[in-house]
DNA sequence: TCCAATATTGCACACGTGTACAGTTCCACG
DNA sequence: CGTGGAACTGTACACGTGTGCAATATTGGA
């Protein structure tokens, strides 16, 4: 009301010192958790802080402790409903924990270069790979600059680079035992192996279990998992009746160029797709499918983050991640 | 290879400085944009500095300059499409343009402002608000302490605070006439108008234009505008045969609960959403919508932040963008 | 050759904070 | 009352950088 303030300058921590009649060490160890500081000074500090809308400045503090509460999420294709839920999920535990997430999108290949090499001059605490064409070699010149950094359902093995991976091979052999199960005896599986190390594998495990139950088999090569070409490969499907899709975005658009068709699903052709988004729930697609838990990859992504933190030199890690099979209506 | 670094101490402007024979000044000029550097100082420093693998530490830089290149993106319902759509837009605009998104997600509105608050701790050189549930005392903190602040499709005017607001006048109207166009008699729009500030506005526009026509309408009101919501509101429209849906994602539940009764569309009832989120253009939607430039939001919404960071003195501005009607098969 | 104008350089300070160290106060116990 | 220890406080330095200012080197012209 009264007190017409102009804010022109930022208030530190020397002018809450002052206010508060004491040195600006303690207004330090007030805000600092862990620290000695008598109750009575405490509260004269906190006083003084609350009148005059003091906050910590964390660039300062992060300068001296050597490590800023940041955390860089590096993502590509973020128009597949599953990266939207991986990205909500991995910012929310993080902000829970108290970090903060630099969201850097990094779609085309040689920009994740580019952006990658930002985060670098921030002190981040650690990196977050979501992204389908991750430029291993900056993964390793993170690691060497000592900063933490984990892939999240990636290939490469690096040195002192941990890894969260979904279980892959049990996804591509419930896929396949699945569409059997529900009647299928010609079976394919369509996905971009060229360009996604997830792919590729879901796809070997399924054509593995296949060939092992002497299964009749046949790759769909498309060149992106998103819904367009699962939409077009509905044309490419003469004699198959089992189609594992390597995840649900590919999968929507599978079942909507096969609707087109007049081909009835799951009488004509069953599906079984990965991920569970939340369109594989919605009543117009109803998806069988294989869900992917990615708040607990999000979790123990983070809790790898953090023990690495704490020791350095530990030798990569992999957690996997479990899948189980969501039955719906499409197989 | 032969060079075993151990690379305990992050590399500075002094190591660079002494191995390249130069002041640390000198190091500074040369990553410092328009700095007097000679050209042959720079390139011992440029091959030093190459050498030692240094980089900027950026947040000592934005202590010093007072700005830090990081923007807060508060956001709420990352489960819709379009708040994907909108991150993703946003995200790569500030990244093109050199700033550091930090993505806040704030779904459980008191931990808007306990998130919020903690922006305030960083030298945040904006803030961009696309939640549903904005703070209204905290943004004018916010504007008060000198921060940008513009807020995306909301509601409230509050000094100093500059507003992207799509055409939701436009929308209602086009929504309507679209409606009766394709043969509706009895309208009803469907939207959680206490929650949401575009929704309210555009039920608004839908029914003042409805009445201006003298056409029979009524409103449908839900909870949260999503997918759920427009799914059990099937059950609610007996005699409407022409619906307005606040969004896609609750007009794509909208479309399967109809289905799921038997109810076809567009002939039994038409329908029009607002968004054009990829899922309405997928075939089995193929949604009449109303699309929103969030590219160009985004944009906007940039723009507004940076000529505000210029002259902070302005008074708040309103952008309004445009709203285009998508024809497809539901009306 | 000499001078003025210009380009470049280095010194020193500033940004806002955490914390080791030494000094002070206080309390409990012998 | 003396003493040891614990609790607290303040001083001073460190973190890594940008930049004003004065000093110096360079250039151009007469």
């Amino acid at each position: 009301m009264s007190s017409s303030e102009k804010p022109s300058r930022k208030v530190t921590s020397f002018d809450v010192a002052r206010l508060a009649g004491v040195s600006r060490a303690a207004v330090s160890r007030t805000f600092t958790p862990n620290a000695s500081v008598s109750p009575e000074t405490r509260e004269k500090v906190v006083k003084a802080a609350k009148e005059l809308g003091y906050r910590v400045n964390y660039l300062a503090r992060g300068l001296i402790n050597q490590r800023s509460d940041f955390v860089g999420i590096v993502a590509a294709g973020m128009d597949n409903p599953f990266r939207a839920m991986q990205i909500e999920q991995i910012t929310k535990n993080l902000v829970r924990r108290n970090f903060r997430p630099i969201l850097l999108p990094a779609d085309h290949g040689e920009s994740a270069d580019h952006v990658m090499d930002q985060l670098l001059h921030y002190s981040v605490s650690g990196v977050l790979v979501t992204s389908d064409a991750p430029p291993t070699a900056l993964c390793a010149e993170f690691a060497a600059a000592g900063v933490p950094i984990v892939l999240i359902n990636k290939a490469d093995s690096i040195p002192a680079v941990d890894r969260v991976v979904s279980d892959n091979d049990t996804a591509g052999r419930l896929a396949a035992t699945t569409l059997i199960e529900t009647g299928a005896r010609h079976l394919a599986v369509m996905s971009a192996a060229a360009i996604s190390y997830t792919a590729r594998r879901r796809q070997q495990a399924f054509l593995a279990c296949c060939h092992s139950l002497e299964a009749d088999v046949r790759v769909i090569p498309v060149k992106i998992n998103d819904y367009a070409n699962g939409f077009a490969a509905a044309a490419m499907l003469d004699g198959v009746d089992g189609v594992f899709c390597i995840n649900d975005y590919m999968a929507c658009g599978l079942v909507d160029g096969l609707r087109q068709r007049g081909v009835s699903i799951p009488d004509d052709v069953r599906i079984v797709g990965h991920d569970d988004v939340p369109q594989a729930s919605w009543a117009g697609y109803d998806l069988t499918t294989l869900r992917q838990p990615c708040d607990l990859q999000a979790e123990q992504a983070i809790d790898l983050l953090l023990s690495r933190m704490d020791n350095p030199e530990t030798a990569e890690r992999v957690e996997v991640t479990p899948v189980s099979l969501v039955r719906r209506s499409t197989a």
